[in-house]
DNA sequence: CTGAAAGCGCTAACAA
DNA sequence: TTGTTAGCGCTTTCAG
């Protein structure tokens, strides 16, 4: 458990330059008032002994970590991976550090984290919250030991910017696309009733019909989760009254739709002739399934990214939290699984064939 | 920047208790030392303060950090998001906290969080290197410096403990297979010339022809890359040739495939009957597209699994790298991409409906 | 422009 | 069983 090795420090430094440590450490902060020629003279010796300064110590020292946490359900859901790229952006634009917590939608491991990070003294967190009782008591804790966090989701009774993507409007474009192209009776498949993204994607979806006088029935909103094998056994299980009672899925992300898909084509339905399919979220491989799937595009970069820049002024502005929520707008990509397709998916990929993707 | 909370800290406690700092740092650690009756009353005067330790502070004292590097390139592929979760599912075993960063398959980034991680006095760091020229020194400096690294990806001239699948056998069981079946002129796919793991799969192809007494010639292997719109955009460029020269093609990952079979799917070729296609990782997403691909699977989450369980092992016990390369067995998933299915993909899922998935 | 000194919050011998 | 004493490596007034 003893490191043999002894890593070199600022007394190193401080003493082949024979200057005292406080030089050294001004020039390692690049305080104007050492002079040029002792500046130069250190950081040749800093360089020679391949000398950086150790950020534990200096942590302490400045009583902040330049580290955020960042706490997700499962990273490897690609809304929240692309999330993480975007909130890696953003600090490393301004040199902090992120490290990450899955919580796998349990509340004791949201707890845990938390507790962990509250104790790596990050400087910040940015969190997509469980919404569960359980973790209130955890937040009011951050806001009176004035640890700034971000919000990636709602939570009542918690004063805390929020960000995230416009849900209503998203589902509501998404159901009145499908209305508009004739289809008559929908279903819309929802995530689990914690997630309150599951509600307010159920609320475009009904505000929609209210918009085309029709009523929306409890037939219409089924529960269903949100992993492809969500998508997939209740496409199965549940087929028969698919087929027989309605002509399109609103499904509450891509990822339970491309597992919806996936069952009813077993089944020998055609999509979108038979049973139309919107998703949520445009994760990258809806763009390459067959057929394409039509979805509501949510800037996860972005949400992440300016997540991260808020929390980020937050903390250099010692804030107190705005509580202000930024809401981003979703976009509807049409392509295939819905009925008026006209191939606009391949246009964004033929492009994909002669540039880089571009995420800033 | 200045916290205008002040956290309570060990002294705090020690007051209240009206003991030593050395005894609450006793109760904090488990040291036997300390009597029941002191640690109870100090227990509770820690609760009623829900104080927890500074563990910047204690990292300082301790000589080490407790936190683990993860470098990948790309955290949103499914592929090292698995192995992310193996890593994080270890560590947190462990009591590792687990700081991540995406190159982006850039060297400068690569050196970049490399030397971050240094700085911060990370324990450990478990790097899928990027095998470029660049790199090299900064991993002798690691060697040097005694700062213990797992490679999840070769790297000549570099002495350090490597765990990854076993890509020459999993190719060649592809590349049998569908000789096996029927396909006479196979294409491989090849990742970037960069990746080593490109190199291994073609000679397992190569291989798989060799023991079938077949030649293989320069045509049938072409590099394509690593990304969905790698697959898809030599599918569409590269079509003619495909369809008249070959009936099956093996391709260096699932991304790829996809993206290839998107474009095969869309010039009307029909998978598996006129092109057969494996791909390699058995992303979650293969097994939901239609038709199913057929794949090698990657232990992903073993893979990180392994290389932080060693990794810690190497901090614990103080030990010198040990070198080994620990090959990690694939398997051929094989689901409708190519010839001779027989459903088996759909077994797999039916499970999922009624159990939860299992990942440790 | 530079150095001395006092921390930051905790751990780890070693005495008592 | 507990307290004393030194640090860990760096930052930051404040004199000089």
């Amino acid at each position: 458990m003893k490191r043999s090795h002894r890593h070199i420090t600022i007394s190193d430094i401080a003493r082949e330059a024979g200057v005292s440590r406080a030089t050294v450490s001004g020039v390692l902060n690049n305080n104007p008032a050492v002079a040029y020629k002792t500046r130069e003279r250190i950081l040749k010796i800093i360089a020679k002994h391949n000398y950086s300064p150790n950020e534990t110590a200096r942590a302490l020292a400045r009583q902040h970590t330049g580290m955020i946490g960042l706490v997700v359900k499962d990273i490897s859901n690609p809304l929240y991976s692309s999330i993480s790229l975007g909130v890696e952006a953003a600090c490393s634009k301004s040199k902090y550090n992120v490290v990450i917590g899955n919580t796998h939608t349990k509340p004791e491991q949201e707890v845990e984290y938390l507790k962990l990070l509250k104790r790596r003294r990050v400087d910040g967190i940015i969190i997509l919250p469980l919404q569960k009782e359980s973790d209130l008591e955890m937040f009011h804790e951050l806001e009176q030991r004035k640890l700034p966090f971000v919000l990636l989701g709602d939570l009542e009774g918690v004063q805390a910017p929020l960000v995230r993507a416009d849900d209503i409007t998203g589902a509501y474009n998404a159901a009145s696309h499908l209305l508009k192209n004739g289809y008559r009776r929908l279903l819309y498949l929802s995530g689990p009733k914690e997630f309150m993204a599951s509600d307010r994607r159920r609320q475009g979806f009904v505000k929609a019909h209210q918009d085309f006088g029709m009523p929306v029935d409890k037939d219409q909103i089924r529960v269903c989760g949100w992993r492809m094998q969500d998508g997939y056994c209740t496409g199965t299980e549940y087929f028969e009254q698919i087929k027989s009672r309605f002509d399109a899925v609103f499904c509450y992300n891509d990822t339970i739709a491309i597992g919806l898909i996936r069952a009813m084509l077993e089944k020998g339905i055609r999509i979108p002739e038979e049973i139309g399919v919107i998703g949520f979220d445009d994760s990258e491989f809806g763009n390459y399934i067959t057929p394409g799937l039509t979805t509501v595009a949510q800037p996860a970069f972005d949400i992440g990214y300016r997540a991260a820049e808020i929390l980020i002024d937050c903390i250099k502005n010692d804030n107190p939290p705005n509580t202000e929520t930024t809401l981003l707008n979703t976009t509807l990509m049409i392509r295939e699984t819905c009925g008026s397709y006209r191939n606009n998916g391949r246009k964004y990929m033929a492009m994909g064939c002669n540039q880089e993707l571009d995420q800033t």
